[in-house]
DNA sequence: TCCTTGTTTTCCATATCGTGGAAAACTCTT
DNA sequence: AAGAGTTTTCCACGATATGGAAAACAAGGA
């Protein structure tokens, strides 16, 4: 992550460096020191300082004396928290979640599109060793995953192929698919079998099962997934697993009084 | 919340005026207009768009062309989940909040101190209409939480004036706690009976149960409360309520591997 | 249909404001 | 106590953010 917000800034150029010392500062798992974020930000120190001072004066960073390293501060959270909380369907998710988790013993997601990315919003964790992949807030290409393909299989062709041209296919894997003709086969499955599947396509050796989860007006407004480790998710475990995610977001769409919509025909 | 983010910057000014904008977006159910948040912000129609636009750039903010407005984007979500995911208390806390929430039929949280406030960190609503009053993200000052105080009450005597004298005592309503005597008769109390009381101190109406939960170094690092509206939790439901919240924060002492330091004596 | 009104978005000259070097104040080590 | 590696403050320079005004839209209303 050496070089994270590149050097296109697009605007403001304090307010671009500012945001960008605040994701590293998300990203890094420990506190960082005004030098190292200077050097990975490549800005002068005293820049480096000035600006997370200013980030401190309103609370989105924070500094521990004791230790002299820069966290992510409360106001980050506040405001990164009304994202979540401005999405109705986020709470009344968990306990299907939950339930999913229980079940398979695999890891539960709740994930929506947001600008031609699945944006994944909770998640309950599998139990087992593995770390996730994509915690809340992770963002992956919606083509290269489970929920993304499900929530793109509920719109029309014609959107589809829009959304495609719009943002192309960036893979993530070898496996991830590359191409419209090659999507179109996958949605017709998913549509056909009611969920979606991601063999490898985001990370190598994980597969993911979604399905998508519908609002009141008949759009589809997030998915749920399973994501677990190839080895431990396997031939006729797929079949019942899927059933299970599929029964999730059956179950949530109807608690947020959801209408399913047909799944759009083939044309 | 006309003038949010006052006028003193303490930094660069378009990052603070950036920040100030960003957190309007938060505290804004619905998106917000282009020349709306620019007369609350006091700033120029143009300065505002190109703020926002940099905001954008980086994934902070998001604009919904159709509707034209303006709504927190997913990086800020991304930044402020990094903010508990690095409390790896918060994941496993859930699991005794819901129980709690189940036992008592009232609102479970978890909160920690951050520069002399409680924030709240995750909740797990009652199924009762009332909405919650601080949500997660949400600040109070710690002397006005009942979580705050079970927190306080952990240090020994000298930090806490100290504390005192660092951030006084900001009121919430007429009978938040006012003065350093009064508080060291509510500690007292609370090293008494092993849980914090709030009685309408931070909110008319509302009455908070909490106690501490302990890390491994044997500092308390989070505390639970339940909290509901005092028409149903009153007299003998009380001290029922606070032993569950004892109990829970115990077992989740025990679960992240945490020593139960002993309460300060008096000094 | 073509104005009218209320937006959002772009442009540009001005001087404000952010910048980074260098020096000063700290903090730990040796 | 002195030294190395920090963080923090200061300052003159000029790059850069600023806000007015105008241009491009969008949404009614006649």
């Amino acid at each position: 992550m050496t070089d994270m917000a590149s050097e296109k800034t697009g605007g403001v150029q304090a307010v671009s460096r500012a945001l960008g010392l605040l994701k590293r500062l998300g990203a890094a798992t420990e506190g960082q020191r005004v030098s190292d974020l200077a050097v990975q930000a490549g800005l002068a120190v005293s820049t480096t300082h000035r600006l997370l001072t200013t980030l401190e004066h309103s609370g989105f960073a924070h500094f521990e004396p004791t230790t002299s390293k820069w966290h992510v501060g409360h106001e980050a959270f506040a405001v990164g928290a009304s994202y979540v909380q401005k999405r109705s369907y986020v709470a009344p998710a968990l306990t299907y979640l939950r339930r999913l988790r229980d079940e398979t013993r695999e890891t539960a997601n709740l994930g929506h599109l947001d600008d031609g990315h699945l944006v994944t919003l909770s998640q309950v964790e599998s139990r087992e060793i593995m770390r996730a992949i994509s915690p809340p807030g992770g963002r992956v290409p919606a083509t290269c995953s489970a929920m993304g393909k499900a929530l793109l299989a509920t719109w029309p062709d014609a959107q589809i192929a829009e959304f495609c041209d719009r943002h192309g296919f960036p893979t993530m894997t070898p496996r991830s698919v590359d191409g419209l003709s090659a999507l179109m086969d996958q949605i017709t499955h998913i549509r056909a079998q009611g969920y979606a599947v991601d063999n490898e396509e985001h990370a190598r050796g994980l597969r993911c099962l979604a399905a998508p989860v519908w609002g009141p007006d008949g759009d589809a407004v997030c998915a749920i997934s399973v994501s677990a480790m190839m080895m431990r998710l396997t031939g006729e475990m797929t079949e019942v697993v899927a059933r299970r995610v599929v029964t999730a977001a059956s179950e949530l769409t109807e608690k947020i009084g959801g209408k399913r919509a047909e799944w759009p025909l083939p044309t």
